[in-house]
DNA sequence: CTCCCGATAT
DNA sequence: ATATCAGGAG
């Protein structure tokens, strides 16, 4: 099985070499809204958002004292926009409360902010710290894992067990940026394009729908 | 488990 | 019409 993920591991950096987030940000703090924005919404759609958003709002203090309405109005297309409203105020708040305005860097203190869960805290250590200290799991990483084999679980937490144990932490950054542009571009939920996916000839669920 | 929710592909 | 999109909270 190790031999095996190492495969995996090797033919995804051979196929997405570059494979970075594809949220547009430019501090910690854009990356922690852009993914509390980003939830069950796809990154387009929060690029299109974030452009406006980061040019009004660019401070803590400034998410932290925007009127509920005005923030709603300002990230409405990307959906659930009355939580994520509300969670980027918390959030913002709380980070002037206990943590200077800035975005802390230790996973407990990233799952203590609302609206932030463990896979939000994997992508802001990751992507703005880079510090892996788990493996970011969301939907794409989840079914791109299961279908490949490599895990059998559908809870995240026990999906990023399987692949910490996997794959060496060296790789656990690149592994998810990897996998959610497989996930985007070959291996995709609805109609997998399995006749042009690099793993056609390993794959346990190759032509297999869902 | 349910709810939150707009935009897009199928 | 329905499934899905870099989820999280109650």
């Amino acid at each position: 099985m190790r031999r095996y993920a190492a495969t995996v591991a090797r033919r995804l950096k051979r196929h997405y070499p570059d494979a970075t987030c594809s949220l547009h940000f430019r501090s910690p703090l854009e990356l922690l809204v852009a993914t509390i924005l980003s939830a069950q919404c796809t990154d387009e759609r929060v690029n299109q958002v974030t452009p406006g958003l980061f040019e009004k709002y660019r401070t803590a203090a400034d998410y932290a004292r925007v009127p509920q309405e005005e923030l709603e109005a300002a990230i409405r297309s990307t959906g659930f926009f009355r939580n994520k409203a509300k969670n980027i105020r918390a959030c913002c708040q709380t980070l002037l409360q206990q943590h200077g305005g800035e975005v802390p860097s230790r996973m407990d203190a990233l799952v203590a902010l609302p609206g932030i869960g463990r896979k939000s805290a994997n992508v802001v250590l990751g992507t703005a710290f880079g510090i892996g200290v788990g493996v970011v799991v969301d939907t794409h990483v989840t079914r791109v894992s299961r279908r490949l084999g490599l895990t059998e679980h559908k809870d995240p937490e026990k999906i990023e067990r399987d692949l910490m144990a996997l794959f060496p932490k060296s790789q656990w950054i690149d592994l998810a940026h990897a996998m959610v542009h497989h996930g985007r571009r070959i291996c995709t939920a609805r109609k997998p394009k399995c006749g042009a996916c690099p793993f056609g000839d390993i794959c346990p669920r190759i032509g297999v729908p869902n």
